[in-house]
DNA sequence: TTAAATTCCTGTAAGC
DNA sequence: TGCTTACAGGAATTTA
């Protein structure tokens, strides 16, 4: 699953790729995968323009272009960007072929489709409900532990799900908010306004060190993550829990614990987080 | 405002 | 072997 650091991962290949270029034409092959505006004007209003900055916020890529609007990739759970040539075969579900101005495409696949597609100013994408607003970058220094307490408190959901909303954080799925609980050692079932100030601060210092972990690691490629050239990344081999109900911690030896939070499935440890 | 449930979508794996 | 079924989950939407 595309999380930030698999986004990150993805946007700091891109942008040397991509910056400055142009795109000359637009194939869609599977139009609803663009969510804004009407596929047609998409297609009609994206050649031409030239992407002049890269962006990730949270798990969106944000490719600025020359004429103030953006065009945003959301990955979803199976979406991949992937840089090809030309004459290099399409690989399945190939739903929308962008082509540069230096010969090379940019190819979106996505077999579930839960991934999408937008064009527009960032006014309008918003006001369309297309961009929802977000939560801070918890990798940006700004963002402290005090802020994390303010968003927590008086929350009596699981802690677990109030990392995975992105209004309330931006970049964490169900991945990084298993590995961040471990890594804080604090059970993901706890009502989240309930945590001392020390466990958040803890949490806070957990979540930026599993996503600067993934990040270094090029990413976790649990499931179908690939970067822009088609190849793994190695953060799979270093996760704790995720994925691993019932096997050992490699802690303490205790079976983990898999249980079920808000319908995602939620792996922790029993003796090493209370 | 918050929280929980539902929906979308298909490849994969488990079970019979 | 071949079929059916359950499951994976990000985020929008709906319901309470």
């Amino acid at each position: 699953m595309p999380e930030l650091p698999e986004v990150e991962t993805i946007v700091s290949d891109l942008r040397p790729l991509v910056d400055g270029r142009t795109v000359t034409a637009v194939d869609l092959r599977f139009p609803s995968i663009v969510r804004h505006p009407e596929p047609e004007a998409f297609a009609r209003d994206l050649p031409g323009q030239r992407v002049v900055a890269l962006e990730r916020r949270g798990k969106y890529m944000l490719l600025r272009l020359g004429g103030g609007a953006v065009l945003v990739v959301h990955l979803g759970m199976t979406g991949q960007l992937l840089h090809k040539q030309p004459e290099d075969p399409y690989r399945p579900h190939t739903h929308a072929v962008l082509s540069l101005d230096n010969g090379t495409q940019l190819r979106y696949s996505d077999p579930r489709r839960f991934g999408r597609l937008l064009l527009g100013t960032e006014a309008e994408l918003i006001a369309a409900r297309r961009l929802p607003r977000l939560g801070p970058e918890p990798l940006d220094p700004e963002f402290t532990p005090a802020d994390l307490h303010r968003r927590l408190a008086g929350r009596r959901a699981p802690l677990k799900l109030l990392l995975l909303d992105q209004s309330v954080l931006a970049g964490v799925g169900n991945i990084y908010a298993d590995e961040a609980c471990f890594r804080a050692r604090i059970r993901p079932d706890r009502p989240a306004g309930r945590l001392s100030r020390e466990r958040v601060r803890r949490l806070h210092a957990a979540v930026r060190e599993s996503l600067l972990q993934g990040i270094a690691n090029r990413g976790s490629s649990v499931d179908d993550y690939v970067d822009l050239y088609g190849a793994r990344g190695r953060q799979q081999e270093e996760l704790q829990v995720y994925g691993r109900g019932g096997r050992p911690c490699f802690k303490c030896g205790a079976p983990l614990t898999l249980v079920r939070l808000g319908g995602r499935a939620t792996v922790f440890c029993r003796r090493c987080q209370r």
